[in-house]
RNA sequence: GGGGAUAUCGUCUAGAGGUUAGGACGAGGGAUUUUCAGUCCUUAAGCCGGGGUUCGAUUCCCCGUAUCCCUACCA
């Protein structure tokens, strides 16, 4: 039997880098075992600020960036479609009334005052919280209903519930945490269900992966603790439930469900900050996930195929560790071809505004020089904006450049000197090259009787503003010999 | 309150009934050097607690503790 699973988000915002971390579990995993991966999108909640459509484009991109993009889903259809819930309304309806005429599932007239007042009730006592049961049979169901019917004037509506065993386990099959068993006495009549027509999670999930031939569910840890609901709305149809997996859920630093306080966590903003698909893909894998007693971190796409196992995710909550994030992208930055890093940058560049749009022939040569001699020292690809800021930038001192460098290097006693000397060499150097560049220096060094760090350091605070940046010549290089100059005396006439 | 899951360096993790408990990020130190970075070398840092089982447990079992998840007409 070929392996289907399904990620199935829903379109709450843009999606949780942890979400995406259970469809690249997904991908991973048919891609290994040969199969078909499906998406659907969940969206039977259209309680107001939750149900974001704009969303879904969110959703949609992320997958097609990490390269993780669905066999079958509502972009492209598939043979057991629609792949979009809100459009299988009238199969959950369906389903539902099989679940009734079994004696599954049955109709709660129950108001909502009433459910909230009981729980309140429930809690204040110290007892469990839970439906009370009392439409669960016949005489009480119609007694609830004429007693609402004379409330609204109409008849009431209604959920359905399903009716959980009242005694006797539930077992669900973990394939990584093994079997749990559950108390079918600790679970409650779950809505299926709601009054607008839309269905809940349990029923919609266990129809549609039924349906769709889902052989595997791989979603995240915070579905363990209902899973035995899941099953049991499963069992009550008589079909056999899928393999299910539950990777542990993403934290932050704090331990506590990684939030906006912690840092980013939408996926669309690493992908705005400049995290590369690989680097974002392994380091996802990763955390909740290790290819065993094999030390290494940092794995192809073809080769996380090869490797990747149910068995080797992990059981416990991982921390997200942004440093280490950086870190990953920094080394895919470092192994790209050059080309790639110095088109992304420009991206970077231009949303900046430190270039147009489309790059001006100037733009284009000065970027083709900077940006290589930047890759070694970036980790994420929008760093290279304060990066190139000076060269992009007109310069004007003493505005654009940083005081404590401008303090500790052009005020040395010999600037003027060392500033007109090298004036008059750049003016006649021939060769606008690094090696050129730094042979003339060295030799105006030794003229000088200077450490060639007293030359190098004023120097580049002179032309750049600051104390950081590439190899002095290179930048230099870079820069050109006209706007070197023309910073050297800017600053020459201003000290 | 009820239910479920989990527990190895600060973090991500590997690991086996007997190991010097391994790797990576981060941190410290050093080398390279023209600053930052990078690269290379290097140091420190860990088996939650208590009972069992066993010749021996960090590893298996139980209890405790802690943390997380569920406890919605959210997913």
């Amino acid at each position: 039997m070929p392996v289907r699973v399904r990620y199935a988000p829903s379109p709450t915002g843009s999606p949780h880098v942890g979400n995406l971390r259970t469809a690249i579990y997904n991908w991973l995993f048919v891609k290994k075992m040969g199969g078909q991966f499906i998406a659907r999108l969940e969206d039977t909640d259209r309680t107001p600020g939750r149900y974001m459509p704009e969303g879904i484009w969110d959703i949609e991109e992320s997958l097609r960036y990490l390269g993780t993009i669905p066999d079958e889903w509502w972009v492209s259809g598939g043979s057991s479609g629609p792949y979009i819930q809100s459009e299988r309304l009238p199969l959950y309806k369906e389903y539902a009334d099989k679940l009734i005429a079994s004696g599954h599932a049955y109709r709660c007239y129950c108001s909502r005052e009433r459910l909230e007042a009981m729980r309140q009730e429930q809690q204040a006592k110290g007892i469990p919280t839970g439906y009370d049961r009392c439409c669960r049979s016949d005489d009480g169901r119609e007694e609830m209903r004429t007693k609402r019917r004379e409330e609204l004037g109409h008849e009431p509506p209604c959920v359905v519930r399903l009716a959980m065993p009242l005694e006797g386990q539930t077992v669900v099959h973990d394939l990584v945490k093994g079997d749990i068993v559950y108390d079918n006495r600790t679970q409650d009549d779950q809505v299926l269900l709601k009054t607008d027509g839309f269905p809940t999670y349990f029923l919609a999930c266990a129809v549609d992966d039924h349906l769709m031939g889902v052989t595997h569910v791989i979603r995240g840890d915070d579905w363990l603790s209902s899973a035995a609901k899941f099953v049991a709305v499963i069992n009550a149809f008589g079909w056999d439930p899928p393999a299910l997996v539950h990777p542990p859920l993403i934290m932050g630093s704090d331990r506590k469900k990684l939030s906006k306080r912690h840092g980013s966590t939408q996926f669309t903003e690493f992908v705005e900050q400049g995290y590369l698909p690989e680097a974002l893909l392994n380091f996802l894998v990763l955390l909740g996930w290790s290819a065993g007693d094999e030390n290494r971190e940092l794995f192809t796409l073809p080769e996380l195929i090869e490797r990747f196992s149910l068995e080797g995710i992990s059981e416990h909550p991982a921390i997200f560790d942004y440093d280490k994030l950086k870190w990953m992208n920094g080394m895919y930055i470092r192994q790209s071809p050059p080309g790639r890093i110095i088109g992304l940058c420009i991206q970077q560049l231009q949303k900046a505004g430190l270039i147009s749009n489309p790059p001006s022939e100037i733009e284009l040569e000065l970027a083709r020089k900077l940006i290589p001699l930047e890759i070694e020292r970036m980790k994420v690809l929008s760093e290279i904006v304060p990066m190139a800021e000076p060269f992009f930038h007109e310069l004007r001192f003493p505005e654009g450049y940083d005081e404590k460098a401008v303090t500790k290097w052009l005020h040395v006693e010999y600037i003027h000197a060392l500033l007109r000397n090298e004036i008059d060499i750049f003016t006649k150097i021939e060769n606008w090259e690094p090696t050129s560049l730094e042979t003339a220096i060295r030799t105006l060094a030794e003229d000088m009787q200077l450490k060639f760090a007293g030359v190098i350091h004023p120097t580049r605070v002179a032309v750049t503003g600051r104390t950081v940046g590439p190899g002095l010549f290179e930048a230099l290089w870079a820069l050109g010999r006209e706007t070197t100059l023309q910073r050297l005396h800017s600053v020459l006439e201003a000290l």
